[in-house]
DNA sequence: GTTTTTTTGTGATAATTTTCACTAAATTGC
DNA sequence: GCAATTTAGTGAAAATTATCACAAAAAAAC
């Protein structure tokens, strides 16, 4: 009956902070539930209801003033000091995510990256790609508690296994794969592209069909989950 | 009363299908529901319902042929023949997916990617890098369905309305940003990576802190939604 | 100052999604 | 062949998640 915080909620929460922060940029001053579901693709009620969950208030018919439920929601999500992550694989998903400097602007530091192809390491860059065997020593020398896996598939237990050895208590996987970990304190988010395109394609050719072959569902504009 | 097809199933029977491809390569010739859901991370009787809703059945006792299997999932998901997609952005994330080789060995062929800086083309490559002005073309002469928006945010929506107005019936959104679309028949998921890192930095804080702070759900392993 | 309007906050309700639990079928062992 | 066992298939139940709808508060209008 008492709803609480999982991880779609936490979702919506990401999105409301940067629908607000464009709004703040608008020089808005105040935003109303409506607005703000309008934003993010939810009804009134579930933004209020979200906000409810974590006490946050408005003001009845005042709505919400904007900087104050935007520093409201950096504190709940952690935006208050720079959050520290590393990189396991200097790849492509690895540079792309190296390369990002939004990550940066918005709290986020890779503090390093980590391959086993010597061809790969760059100790002299800002962000340098070091060589794995220097990770453990990394995470426990800096404090790193959160990794992102983006090796290939067959290297990705193990290194995700050597991150919750060295402390990592949470994981962004971009492998295709389920990785298991003993440890039920660590968080694990899989990111699988390939599954998502798939996605794409599949109610693409449902839409496409006429619904004979395969049930579907009306609402097909689909979104996020 | 009767569950349809959503987002998650569709997920789900990717995830199925990954597995299955896994069992196969190791000899394996049947499966029973509850390996499938272990290999997922479901229940077996979310794998038979999953089934059940397109009408795939096993034997009793006997579990599910892996091969027959397979081949009905890869017809459900569309991977009877090749599909082309094409990428806007040739940035990291573009670059990223363009070099992505198994892609293509799962049958889905990125058949060229658009920039609008002149620097990032490359006309002669196997995935050739065109200019943007070349996307409308190229979408109607090959028949293309499905694009991948790598643009910056700023960019994207444009984007998108150019890839829908040249014929896309399915997008891919890397652009932290709510696309709109018009047309009701075009499925447009986001893949918002910063949000998903953010989500894993909360969970971990979450678990971090005595639970005082903020109402948190037992079951935070969370993994796939 | 009173009425009207607007919008929050939330309990109740509805919808959706997952799990339970049992039936029936198939296989194995004897 | 018959009993025991295993596992699919599936309605029913439970759990989860989202929406409704309305009371209460605040602001605006007059
Ligand atoms: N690139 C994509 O578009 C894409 C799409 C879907 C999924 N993925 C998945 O994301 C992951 C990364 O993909 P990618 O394209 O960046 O791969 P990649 O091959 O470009 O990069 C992988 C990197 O990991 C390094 N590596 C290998 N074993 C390692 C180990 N044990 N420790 C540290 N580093 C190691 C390699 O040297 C390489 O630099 C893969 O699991 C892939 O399946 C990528
Ligand atoms: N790189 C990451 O790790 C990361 C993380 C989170 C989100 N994203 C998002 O993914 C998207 C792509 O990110 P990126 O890092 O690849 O960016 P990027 O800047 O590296 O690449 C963007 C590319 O798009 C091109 N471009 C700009 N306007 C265009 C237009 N109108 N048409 C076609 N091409 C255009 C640019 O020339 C550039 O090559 C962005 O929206 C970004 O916010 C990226």
């Amino acid at each position: 009956m008492v709803m609480d915080v999982n991880r779609r909620t936490v979702l919506r929460l990401s999105r409301y902070r940067k629908a607000l922060q464009r709004f703040s940029e608008l020089g808005f001053v105040k935003v109303f539930s409506d607005n703000l579901g309008e934003a993010v693709g939810v009804t009134s009620a579930q933004v209020r209801k979200d906000f409810s969950l974590f006490g946050i208030s408005g003001n009845k018919r005042g709505g919400y003033q904007i900087d104050s439920l935007l520093e409201t929601l950096q504190r709940i999500l952690g935006k208050g000091r720079v959050q520290k992550v590393i990189v396991a694989g200097a790849g492509n998903i690895g540079r792309a995510l190296i390369h990002y400097p939004t990550f940066e602007k918005e709290g986020i530091q890779i503090a390093a990256a980590f391959d086993i192809d010597p061809a790969k390491m760059h100790r002299k860059e800002r962000i340098p790609v070091l060589s794995l065997d220097e990770m453990p020593r990394f995470i426990e020398e800096n404090g790193i508690e959160i990794g992102i896996i983006a090796v290939p598939e067959i290297a990705a237990q193990e290194v995700c296994d050597r991150m919750v050895r060295s402390g990592i208590r949470g994981i962004l996987n971009f492998a295709p794969i389920r990785l298991r970990c003993g440890d039920e304190n660590v968080v694990i988010n899989p990111v699988n592209l390939q599954i998502e395109l798939e996605n794409v394609i599949y109610f693409v050719h449902a839409l496409g069909k006429n619904q004979d072959t395969a049930p579907v569902n009306d609402k097909i504009k689909v979104n996020h989950l």
